[in-house]
DNA sequence: GTTATTGCAAATGATTTGCACAAGG
DNA sequence: CCTTGTGCAAATCATTTGCAATAAC
């Protein structure tokens, strides 16, 4: 875990009087062992592994707390669970493009986009707070190799791919 | 009602030998009645006016043959509903700024944004199908003027303004 | 008459919450 | 000890679905 988390979520803890309890501990270091993306039950599928007790409700209880500290971020990709994004501290990025075929979501940023969109908000009278752009697109590799690796992989691991309406 | 829209609708239920109900004229009518946005809960008050039968389930189940015959457009705002778009034939925008204070909606088109994500998506190795941008905003005239006409009546229609979480 | 449609109530599925018990400081 | 945190099960809430009754065509 990055030292700027820590430090963020000691100041944090102490700030708001929380207590250091050994769920919480397991929960954190998942959530930022990886950079990934993850739903709160894949996350509660991996605290499982190293806490077997841990509920869900301490796990969305606690996915809470790092929204609240500023560490992790809950993003929107129109399916019908709610994402977490942990690694955003370095990087603004609020945009993602999401490959219908397979799954794979792509972070990235734009300083000519964000500066579009912020000429555009103040010029319908308003002040932009956050914005975020998501682009649905296929892969062109399985389009040109009839195959994706990211389509292969999403499938072994049962991940569901669409909207489920 | 556009004639474009009854001309696709009629072409859409002889197509998939769908029938026609009372309750689909009244639920069609009433989604095609106004160009704003709306959610199944508020539209199912609506036709409740005209027809005091009419389950929510009919609404539902008609709000999806109407997304599959390309005439209503769902789009996510972000909150735990579902938004519909009833007037975008004309306007294929899927963009939208959403005022925090006042939860007005405010949509929009822009070339040169539609130009700069296709041609960082086509960079990223994808082809893309669609997009929306989501502007997240405070209201000029709320903090200028210290009120928003918005604001008011969106209170005193008692409208939730954010994520309820 | 078939086959699509409806209303109702029950099912879903992600997330939240009330509560009694457990544990941090 | 005094609060905060936890697990559990029940509650939410938008949306979906099974089913028997009903209505198009």
């Amino acid at each position: 875990m990055d030292a700027t988390v820590q430090a963020r979520l000691d100041e944090f803890i102490s700030r708001r009087g929380l207590r250091r309890t050994a769920q919480r501990e397991v929960i954190v270091s998942e959530v930022f062992s990886k950079d990934e993306h993850f739903s709160a039950d894949e996350l509660f599928e991996r605290v499982r592994t190293s806490a077997a007790n841990t509920s869900r409700a301490t796990v969305y209880r606690t996915l809470g707390l790092l929204v609240a500290a500023g560490l992790l971020r809950e993003i929107d990709l129109g399916d019908e669970q709610t994402t977490y994004d942990p690694n955003f501290l370095d990087k603004p990025a609020h945009n993602h493009l999401v490959c219908i075929d397979c799954g794979r979501v792509v972070e990235f940023e734009d300083a000519q986009l964000e500066n579009l969109t912020a000429c555009m908000t103040r010029r319908l009278g308003f002040e932009p707070i956050r914005q975020s752009l998501k682009i649905e697109a296929t892969c062109e590799q399985l389009r040109n190799q009839g195959r994706c690796a990211n389509l292969i992989a999403a499938r072994l691991s049962g991940k569901r791919l669409r909207k489920k309406r």
